[in-house]
DNA sequence: TTCATAAATGTATTTATTACATTTATTTTC
DNA sequence: GAAAATAAATGTAATAAATACATTTATGAA
């Protein structure tokens, strides 16, 4: 830090949200068109610049609620993105963030004011910048993260069939799950509460609900208990 | 990106490097004494300013090199540190750094103008800022990249013994490891070159030396193959 | 009553991880 | 030159985890 005398280089500090979303099928992407130059009409993530009395958390969270209305949701940052010319009007250095957001239950606070939408991140547009890079980045640390920590039920309505969570397993790993082995997996946790109502509305069976315990899930994590999927 | 108008807020942004090494017994953290105000005298990482012209990467290449006389080491970003009363002299966001320098190969370099000096992990001094908190966060990462992906060669020397390779990998996970099954995994991963050398150095029958190969890795890569240890 | 649909469930096989002790090659010492 | 000392090299059995795979069950609709 500093080594050498005071230096004179300021620069432009931006922060990009990748907000991921979930709709019992797919992984989704919320983006945003700008309405200004450069790129105007443009698919783009969600951004905004850092405040001098802020901290890039604090910056990330306030990005987020000012585009879309949400807060209280799960946010981490991801990295610094710093090429010279990324942003072709100034230089400009990005701080990434993502954050998982439930759809379901946070649709109606997420305001059409903004032109937002939801974009099955499998298929997404032509993004500005070096955005797909920073989407990309944050894909790979979702896996990661999933598979290490419970941070999937975010993307899950409180009560979610077992069905559900293994389709956003799926969805987020981008592959096939074995039904039976993916309930043993999760059982042998022993994680969720099962509830005493059924999801109607994929069976005429219906399928039990279950909700995460969080309570339980921090008492064993304390006993050095870890999560794994 | 950009979702106000133009925004003046600029920002002064750092870059940290914490430098891992090996001295065959522990892993290692180079770090250098301040000499210059505020928190002068203290333990520091090493650190520099992102110029206008380069890139993040760039700079931390530069920052490395200008500090140590290294380069050709392996580098990556772990993320960035942007608390708003980090720096007390002025608001700064820094990007950290982690490298990994094979010690006895790069020593010679290694100029002693600068300070510098290697602490064991395990018992460093105080640091100045939140430059702890960034060494948390390396040590965090390096545990993970290192089970991951083939990083730890980066910290031996090109021939290196079993039992070095085992000792790196205790000194990461700072913990015992049993030392046939760590050699079972190894050879079942089919990554080293056994060379026709003995290192005499620890013991009288010697010990045989290896290299990691990394054409080989880089091909079984391409096939789907994942290090893991 | 039958049909259609997704939910719920268990076992055997394979693979990976763990625990654990003896023999071997070489140098040093007597 | 024999014995002692030292770390290197090595294998197997037990346990745990991951995988592959098919049938029965509950319910609503026809």
């Amino acid at each position: 830090m500093k080594i050498t005398e005071y230096n004179e280089t300021k620069i432009q500090v931006a922060l990009d949200c990748i907000i991921f979303g979930f709709d019992q099928e797919q992984l989704k992407l919320l983006l945003i068109k700008r309405d200004f130059e450069p790129e105007k009409g443009k698919w783009s993530l969600m951004g905004g610049f850092l405040k001098a009395k802020e901290s890039l958390d604090e910056a990330a969270v306030r990005v987020l609620h000012s585009l879309t209305g949400l807060s209280h949701v799960y946010m981490e940052q991801l990295s610094a993105f710093g090429g010279v010319n990324r942003d072709p009007v100034e230089r400009t250095v990005s701080i990434a963030y993502y954050a998982l957001i439930n759809i379901q239950e946070h649709n109606h606070e997420l305001s059409n004011d903004f032109g937002a939408k939801w974009f099955d991140v499998e298929d997404l547009p032509h993004l500005i910048f070096d955005h797909m890079d920073m989407v990309q980045e944050a894909i790979s640390r979702l896996r990661y993260k999933a598979s290490v920590k419970p941070v999937g039920f975010e993307l899950l309505p409180e009560k979610f069939t077992m069905r559900q969570l293994q389709k956003l397993y799926e969805a987020i790993h981008g592959r096939k799950i074995d039904k039976r082995n993916f309930v043993k997996k999760i059982n042998s946790m022993d994680l969720l509460i099962k509830q005493n109502e059924k999801d109607k509305n994929s069976s005429k069976k219906g399928s039990f609900l279950y909700k995460f315990d969080k309570t339980k899930y921090n008492r064993k994590s304390e006993n050095g208990f870890t999560f794994g999927i």
